[in-house]
Formats: C-alpha cells, structure tokens, sequence
DNA sequence: TGACTATTACACCGTATCGTGTAATAGTCA
DNA sequence: TGACTATTACACGATACGGTGTAATAGTCA
C-alpha cells in the first residue's frame, strides 16, 4: 500500500526516454486539473465517497464529475465499489497523495512570500 | 531554495477550494507533458543546457524546446541565463525535482508488478 | 412489477495545447 | 560593419480536453 519510494535519484537515470515520458506524464495530468484536485482531495480526505457527494461537495454536475472520475479510473488512480444506489469511490494509487501533498506545499511555500525576480541573471524564489 | 516540505498533510487540511486548486494544478501541468519531462530530466541532470543542448539531445526543433521552455519559464519552473550565443536555462523550482522523481517510481512500481489493494472489491492491479 | 434514484454513455461545442514554419531579434566574431 | 549563429516571436492547423445536455442503464423499494 504504501510504495512510492523513489528506486534511484533522477541525476543517476539516463535521460528519460520518449515512451518513459510518455507513461510518467499520465500520472501528472490527472493531477493536472482543477477538478481532479478537488475530487481527489475529496477522496483523500474522507476515504471513500459516492458520486453525488462529489457533486455536492464541489458545487458540480454529477456528470462533470462522472466523467472525471472514470478518466481516473482508466488509469487506476481511483477504484470504485458499489454500495447499493450509489457508486463510491477512493484514491487506490498510493503515489497521488504524496504527489498531491507535495505539489500543494508549492503554493504554500509561494504564498510565504518572496519571489525575487533577479535583474540579471535566474529568477528564483528566496525562502 | 530547498524547502518543498508539506506543510499539513491532506487529511487536516479542508477541502482545496477551487482557486486552491488552480494554482496547485499549475505545477503539475509543467509536469504532464512528455516533452517537458524529458526536458525538466534533462535540466536536473547536467543542471543547466542551451535550447540547442536540450534540442540536440531530445531530437525536436529548437522552437518545440523555445515554446516549452517558455511556459516553464513563465511560471518559474526554469530560470535563463544568457553566456555569449547561448540562453542556459535551469531549474529554479525546488519542487520539480521532488515531484519527478516520485511520479518516475510510480511506473517503476508498475512495471515491478505489485500493487495490490483493497478487500472491498476495489479495481486493481495485478501484474 | 413499476415508480423512482443514482450513475453512466455519448455526442456536441468551445477552448486550450502542441508542434511546425516563417520571420524577426540578439549576440558573436572576423 | 557585415556575415553568421542561437534564440525567440508569432500565426497556423491539428488534436485533445472539459463541461453540458440528453438519453440510457443499473439498482432500490413499495
């Protein structure tokens, strides 16, 4: 379950392949929306949840969210189970939340401030 | 310049709101392109290339690798520098590399096999 | 069984993205 | 200065994506 572990740093693997790239990006894109964020911190948050909860919690159709959702599914980034009526879904790929919680603390760590752009040379953010 | 610690994990934060996440997406949109993972890869390598390294190396036109690097500029990923003929550009977010290297072991992860989840009747993976 | 609810399938359209080609710009060196 | 190289600006066309609406499906309960 948990995994996730990088194998080897990124300097010591050759250049990333045409097909490599290929298969990481898909993981990113599904990070790559708005909408999957919000579902899938949904997800995170509370475990497992139907598609109108969804809806509800984000203020969109059930069918925006449906679609989004089996995009997700597609590429085993959610899992679904029915419970009767409804459809529940949860995160069943263990990278996306650490994926998520990284990328989120980059807007945390914008949002402390600084942000130098330097005349000359790199622009760069200064803790 | 390190720093790209999470702050909260996802579990205590309240559900990301939609500007939140607009922003969060951001990040990972640099990432969801297999040209610009080849080149992001390529930059945290051997650090810093010309648009004519990265050219060279990744077999596209110098103006695929100029637009690309563009978009990755603008939203701070890479920073540019210019040495005589050449413009070197780097990467100046601390984040990239952390998130590459997470999203590579996933396929590694895949590719080993495993990945088994779920009594609930949850749609996996087996290898 | 039949009314009802939750979810999905599918086509549609507006929009964004990506790579390319051409032309322009910035910089070097003789 | 003028030939030359590296990079960028810009517009174009093809493609993929995202949300909506309508219709269909799967399941529940009386």
């Amino acid at each position: 379950m948990e995994s996730c572990r990088p194998k080897l740093p990124l300097v010591a693997r050759p250049l990333i392949g045409a097909l490599e790239a290929e298969r990481v990006s898909i993981i990113f894109k599904s990070l790559a929306h708005p909408t999957r964020l919000r579902l899938l911190h949904a997800l995170i948050r509370v475990d497992e949840l139907s598609v109108g909860d969804l809806a509800d919690e984000t203020g969109m159709t059930v069918q925006a969210i449906s679609n989004q959702l089996q995009r997700l599914a597609e590429i085993s980034v959610v899992g679904k189970r029915r419970d009767g009526l409804q459809a529940l879904y949860r995160v069943i790929d263990p990278c996306v939340p650490v994926l998520l919680e990284r990328g989120w603390c980059h807007i945390d760590e914008f949002d402390k401030g600084v942000d130098v752009e330097v005349p000359g040379g790199l622009s760069m953010n200064v803790g």
